[in-house]
DNA sequence: TTTATTACTCTACATTTGTAGAATTAAAAA
DNA sequence: TTTTTAATTCTACAAATGTAGAGTAATAAA
């Protein structure tokens, strides 16, 4: 299962922090913020889920990721790549590259990593 | 606004026909296939959303993409990247081709693809 | 022309999502 | 120790989403 917009807000902030307790969670929002029943259900659901987790201190809990933002991302693009792109991930880069605008500081860098990962071939 | 997932399958549809027909749709779809009203009420709720129109032929209609794929999809990653990536595409662009495995040849294409793009800089 | 078929609109309804009040509890402050 | 504050759970509820039946109209088939 997967995170609805609400959820995932909430786990980029945990992603961020690593761990944090309620309060650390509402500072971490902007005006307004929300309720703290509302962040508590939000995270009762992603418990549910399987995305969080806690550790007991005293009377209050420290939440903290169970996903990897990296591991989530990553399901993320390949089912994008998989919608968009009936699954070729070299159409998807090829999109990517002419439609993201980037600088060509950017794009020689991509093309050192690119290399990197060729020579890893 | 956005599509919804129910919505999203059925533009990839209408993405892939181009223009369909009430009868295409439903064929397109896999078993067990969706009751026609069902569409009907989505195609509706996309037409509000403006990704989609039509042209009455006679009793029925054909309906088309408002929106194209591309510039659908581009608004996708671009969301991806901003809260992902803190807006770094370089950053993206290097997880991706960390993450999502392509071959040598492919990376190899992809490093053409740059190249191509560093030279119209 | 009568009948069957198809597409569309209206309405409905269960589920999911976003949001939060009320009650409870425990710890912290006074 | 009494009071205040903060975190949690329970419950609720409106809006969004997924899905489709009933009714209607128009066309195609008989």
């Amino acid at each position: 299962m997967s995170l609805t917009n609400a959820e995932e807000t909430l786990m980029q902030i945990l992603w961020k922090k690593e761990r944090a307790f309620m309060k650390d969670i509402i500072e971490a929002y902007p005006e307004p913020k929300p309720a703290t029943t509302t962040i508590a259900t939000l995270l009762k659901r992603m418990q549910d889920k399987d995305f969080v987790d806690y550790i007991q201190y005293g009377r209050s809990r420290e939440y903290f990721p169970l996903v990897a933002k990296r591991d989530y991302f990553s399901k993320h693009v390949n089912g994008l790549i998989k919608n968009f792109f009936n699954n070729s991930a070299t159409q998807f880069a090829s999109f990517f590259t002419e439609e993201t605008n980037l600088s060509k500081k950017e794009l020689e860098a991509l093309k050192k990593i690119i290399n990197d990962q060729i020579k890893t071939k």
